[in-house]
DNA sequence: ATCCCTGCAAAATATTTGCACTGAT
DNA sequence: ATCAGTGCAAATATTTTGCAGGGAT
């Protein structure tokens, strides 16, 4: 299992920068790490291992998925990279650069929001103080509606 | 998919109660769908279909694996049972009597823990002025750390 | 030269689907 | 008697693992 977050995300900004954690971190730069790294940065948002497998729609070569996925869980370790969870569909992946996101997923329309992590501050707050429990919507976003769709579920409910 | 929430859940308190509730929504009542609604009134804690299939150690005679999540999706249309996504874990099945849980969950220690629907409406609050949208906790749970693990976590940042 | 990483095959896990037969209505 | 539901097999989807050979150090 990659490392469950925590220990503060090395700022990178550039490929090269990546590069040089990879190398820091003590594992090898080999062409597949490298050309996964270029195609997250190409791409700058989460993405699943099959489509980066694919190579990202010509952007990367295509390559072995289960070697993917395995670069994947090593970029984590080196807290290159986090997952997320939308629904129930496969994870998805992306660069941490700097602060990892947070996210709301509509469980009904499907569509994700990504939030900076500050903004969800009060929330987690409220949440620590009622249940001494430190809420993270990193890797599991926060479920629910969107506005769209609770407006037409509540519209629904009313003509039940 | 299962019904996407909504529609009040139907109250019931007995076995007897869910098989008429299972009979007035048009479904027949087996052998099979009153054994499961039996294990799942007796535990009365999220299992997993597996577990259930296998007779939930000796409460309900065994059975198949494809007719129980069969099974359960209809009872889930029906408002009867509904189903938590606990972390990477497979999903887990109980009754909703009344009102329908919320979770939270560690994903470090993998801890649970039930949330009255009431507890969660000023996060629900605070969520919904900020971002236009409805969350619920209930399909997908809090997710993040404990109080014991969360301690845990900052001691060993703290060391590196 | 070492041994980490790749590439491919196969396994593992969770869930869904097809279909002939059975049982609830 | 009808047709929804069962039981079993097989497919699907996502992710993981094993192992022999190749490339980064």
């Amino acid at each position: 299992m990659a490392r469950s977050a925590g220990r503060g995300a090395p700022a990178f900004e550039t490929l090269d920068d990546a590069v040089s954690l990879l190398r820091d971190g003590g594992r090898r730069v080999s062409l597949a790490r490298r050309q996964l790294l270029e195609g997250l940065f190409d791409v700058d948002r989460p993405v699943t291992a099959e489509e980066l497998a694919a190579g990202l729609d010509g952007r990367i070569p295509p390559s072995d998925l289960a070697v993917v996925y395995r670069n994947l869980e090593t970029l984590e370790d080196l807290g290159l990279v986090c997952h997320v969870h939308l629904g129930h569909a496969p994870g998805r992946y992306a660069l941490v650069r700097g602060k990892p996101c947070e996210y709301l997923a509509c469980e009904r329309c499907g569509v994700v929001t990504e939030i900076e992590p500050e903004r969800l501050d009060l929330v987690r707050g409220l949440i620590a103080e009622e249940f001494s429990f430190r809420a993270s919507f990193t890797h599991f976003p926060i479920g629910g509606l969107c506005g769209r769709c609770a407006t037409l579920v509540e519209a629904m409910e009313r003509r039940t």
